[in-house]
DNA sequence: GCCAACGTTGGC
DNA sequence: GCCAACGTTGGC
């Protein structure tokens, strides 16, 4: 079991969101980003542990805690000429983009900032609180996603 | 809205 | 295969 942490934007799909979808699971289009993909490609296993971050909100922090729901397939978001996510050089028959389906797990008490999470001595290695990180999706250690999963479940 | 960081592109 | 230009991310 491997832990993770992925980066949305609430204003296109925020962790409510995933909550309301079918199911309450949702495929992770649109990452086009070689690393990420990797990651959801080769690393990924089905029921792997996600804190599901808000970013480029105020304030930015973990939501809640999500799943890795599928196996890898091909982002189809990459062959839709319509999508905001097009990418003509991704060929059907070898598809250059890869995701998975991600899964509503678990509310947390409450949302974890990340001015909080930059003050929990367990995090102080994240790749998130490191300058310049732009990385969607990284994954985390156990110690990491325990603590901060623990801050979420502490009452204010 | 600014800007630092960083990934990608494309000319050479 | 180098690297400048450009685009994007994301905290502030």
């Amino acid at each position: 079991m491997q832990y993770w942490l992925m980066k949305s934007e609430p204003d296109v799909f925020s962790f409510g969101d995933l909550k309301a979808c079918k199911n309450q699971t949702e495929p992770w289009d649109g990452i086009r980003n070689y690393q990420a993909r990797n990651f959801m490609r080769d690393d990924m296993k089905i029921g792997d542990q996600i804190l599901f971050y808000h970013s480029n909100t105020k304030p930015p922090g973990v939501a809640g805690i999500a799943e890795v729901a599928s196996k890898p397939y091909p982002d189809f978001t990459a062959f839709d000429k319509k999508s905001n996510y097009y990418d003509p050089k991704s060929d059907p028959d070898n598809p250059r983009w890869m995701l998975v389906d991600v899964k509503f797990k678990a509310d947390l008490k409450r949302y974890v900032p990340l001015d909080e999470i930059k003050t929990i001595p367990e995090c102080s290695e994240m790749r998130l609180i490191q300058r310049g990180n732009r990385l969607s999706i990284t994954p985390v250690t156990k110690a990491e996603f325990q603590a901060i999963k623990k801050a979420g479940m502490r009452k204010s």
